[in-house]
DNA sequence: TGCAAGATTCTACAACATTAGAACAATGAG
DNA sequence: CTCATTGTTCTAATGTTGTAGAATCTTGCA
């Protein structure tokens, strides 16, 4: 991977709204509580309903916790994709939603 | 660390100019041949110059080997310092500039 | 002290990012 | 089939970033 390709990525995960939306994916929780503890920012890593890394229903549920419109969201979503953090496929009324662990990990490589 | 402040962080790395520079600081090493290998990017690891972390004329050594005004170099470096990521100071006139693992590791965390 | 080289700050502007709303397409329920 | 729901695309407004140049400040040397 590329300089320009690793800029790309951390573009994608500049915009706090945006990092927001990667990490309930990345961490699995979609709710407004799980994104805050206190004034820090922290996920609940264990939720019974889902497995770390994938999400169905991702957008509906990012709507329903996030205060922005859907074009919006769907624009966020469109970067996260095309930076290949994840990927989503729609299947009838699931929106199901991927972390790309691979890109991920090549995040941590690259700080090694 | 909040949210916010990651968002900041990334936002930082999300220049490929800036992300050079501060690959240049991170991996030591100033020559433009350093920053490519083919098509790939890549550093030399090793360098007998330098210590990976820290960099004696960090600001004029990357002037040299980058193709931007001053005032352009001058403000990446602010925007990296003001993420946290360095850390910069003058000693007459050595420009010294020095990394912070801390903010590093607090990435690789994040992302765990 | 005066000068040259190095770094910063200010200004300005083009390019790009963030956002919402309207119009549209796809899907499933009744 | 019709309608409500869900997601996308287009457009436009507004805000932010990346960049250079000029002016300025800092430092060391002659």
């Amino acid at each position: 991977m590329k300089l320009k390709d690793y800029a790309k990525i951390f573009k994608a995960l500049s915009n706090e709204q945006r990092l927001k939306i990667f990490m309930m994916i990345y961490k699995n929780c979609c709710t407004p509580e799980g994104t805050k503890v206190g004034s820090e920012f922290r996920f609940k890593e264990e939720s019974a309903c889902c497995v770390k890394g994938s999400l169905d229903k991702a957008f509906t549920k990012i709507c329903d916790c996030m205060n922005l419109s859907r074009s919006t969201i769907s624009h966020h979503f469109k970067e996260l994709q095309s930076a290949g953090l994840i990927a989503c496929e729609r299947d009838g009324q699931i929106y199901r939603c991927k972390i790309n662990e691979e890109v991920v990990d090549s995040i941590k490589d690259f700080l090694k």
